[in-house]
DNA sequence: CATATCACG
DNA sequence: ACGTACGTGATATGG
């Protein structure tokens, strides 16, 4: 793992630190200016609906101010911190209607942080002697094996508002050149087939199935699935991948207990190994105090009330332990459940890019970011038509697994393009 | 320096 | 009784 992985992505990762991107800085200085302006509305608009001034960046002093205004809907929708009363987007969302400054305060800090932390931020992070950004890319900061990237973070660039969009038009290749994106399509759901060897998974992914849909044709016994049902389809998913226990999971379906228990029972007899499987993880976490993903990367944990089974055999271990749990112990088992599967993603595009960039040596185009299952390279156009193939399948073809890994891959002339 | 919040996969 | 569950890093506030 160390040899064939870590050692050989060191020199890649330096290469791409040391490349950096380019950003248009004066775009993002017109971008920020629109945002000041508005920005500036909505402050007036707050403090005139408050009756008076206050920090909209203190979320103490809005707290107090929701407290003056609409005590009883804030209390009874908020939730309490170590603090106070929390005052996130989660709650502000449950107390759009009960007063119009609450509009107004959700835009407003979507606005500020996108202002602050990438708008404003970027263009002084661009190296004079370069006119480029350049990361660090940690390969030793995560519990999963997974890279974070940092001064700054690229790894965490906006995409999923419409305004935010507009911030990935400023990230541009080379003049004349390419920005290409190429991803990794369901990459953590295909690994928890392989994995689990469910074979429901492993058909729907072998004859190109949408995943999510088939979960909730499971989940609603019928053929004919809206988009509200696939959307259902796909949070039960990921909920799987996050470690969700089956009591929550009857939960979210929002039914009465009674038809929960039934919805799990049939969900369990469907994917019944993927439940086998992620029984079998935890108690090898418990026994072995560590969990592997496919590349033997071991992630080491530790437990309180179950310190006691380390050492024994995960075989021997009741099922019955897994239930009344302290907080820190089910959160460690729901972190060992994810942990193969993260990490295995991670290993299959490390070593993707190991490949890819053997490909590379032949031509001008460099890797630029990796974004957890994306590479962003930049790309002279004339080396486009040969290289988008090559690069795909290199990816795709990084380490065989039971069901096939997708990559889709897109040009642009910036990175909001190459969507 | 802890906390709350929020950006991403 | 719950808008939750895995992995990160940056920013602002406030002690």
């Amino acid at each position: 793992m160390l040899l064939e992985v870590e050692q050989p992505l060191e020199p890649i990762l330096a290469e791409m630190e040391y490349c950096g991107i380019r950003i248009d800085s004066a775009y993002l200085q017109e971008l920020s200016q629109q945002l000041e302006k508005r920005l500036a509305e909505l402050e007036e608009n707050t403090y005139q609906a408050a009756g008076r001034k206050f920090n909209l960046g203190s979320p103490k002093q809005l707290s107090e101010i929701l407290l003056e205004k609409i005590p009883d809907e804030f209390q009874k929708k908020s939730r309490k911190t170590k603090t106070g009363y929390s005052t996130d987007a989660a709650v502000l969302d449950k107390l759009q209607g009960d007063h119009p400054i609450v509009d107004d305060l959700l835009e407003h800090r979507t606005l500020s942080k996108l202002k602050s932390t990438y708008v404003d931020a970027l263009p002084q992070l661009v190296r004079a002697d370069t006119g480029r950004v350049h990361t660090d890319f940690n390969q030793a900061a995560t519990g999963t094996g997974r890279l974070s990237s940092s001064n700054p973070n690229m790894q965490n660039i906006p995409i999923r508002t419409e305004f935010s969009r507009q911030i990935r038009k400023a990230f541009l290749p080379e003049p004349g050149w390419l920005m290409v994106s190429a991803d990794y399509s369901q990459i953590e759901l295909r690994i928890l087939a392989h994995l689990s060897q469910e074979p429901v998974l492993i058909e729907a992914y072998q004859n190109n199935r949408d995943v999510h849909t088939v979960t909730a044709q499971l989940l609603f016994e019928k053929e004919e699935i809206t988009p509200d049902e696939r959307r259902f389809g796909k949070t039960i998913n990921f909920g799987v991948i996050y470690g969700m226990g089956a009591i929550k999971f009857g939960k979210s379906m929002g039914k009465s207990a009674a038809d929960g228990k039934k919805f799990i029972e049939r969900f369990n007899q469907r994917y019944s190994k993927v439940f086998e499987y992620l029984e079998q993880v935890k108690k090898e976490a418990i026994a072995l105090g560590y969990v592997s993903t496919i590349l033997g990367r071991r992630r080491y944990l530790n437990f309180e009330r179950l310190s006691d089974l380390k050492g024994t055999n995960p075989e021997a271990i009741h099922p019955d332990r897994l239930k009344s749990l302290t907080k820190n112990d089910a959160q460690s088992l729901r972190a060992a459940a994810n942990a193969p599967i993260q990490g295995s993603s991670a290993d299959i595009i490390k070593l993707a890019m190991i490949e890819v960039n053997k490909i590379l040596q032949n031509y001008q185009a460099r890797l630029l970011l990796q974004v957890h299952d994306e590479l962003i390279f930049e790309v002279p156009p004339d080396e486009w038509e040969e290289l988008q193939p090559k690069i795909k399948d290199a990816m795709e073809n990084a380490l065989p697994l039971s069901v096939p890994l997708i990559v889709d891959i897109h040009a642009g002339k910036n990175w909001m393009e190459t969507k």
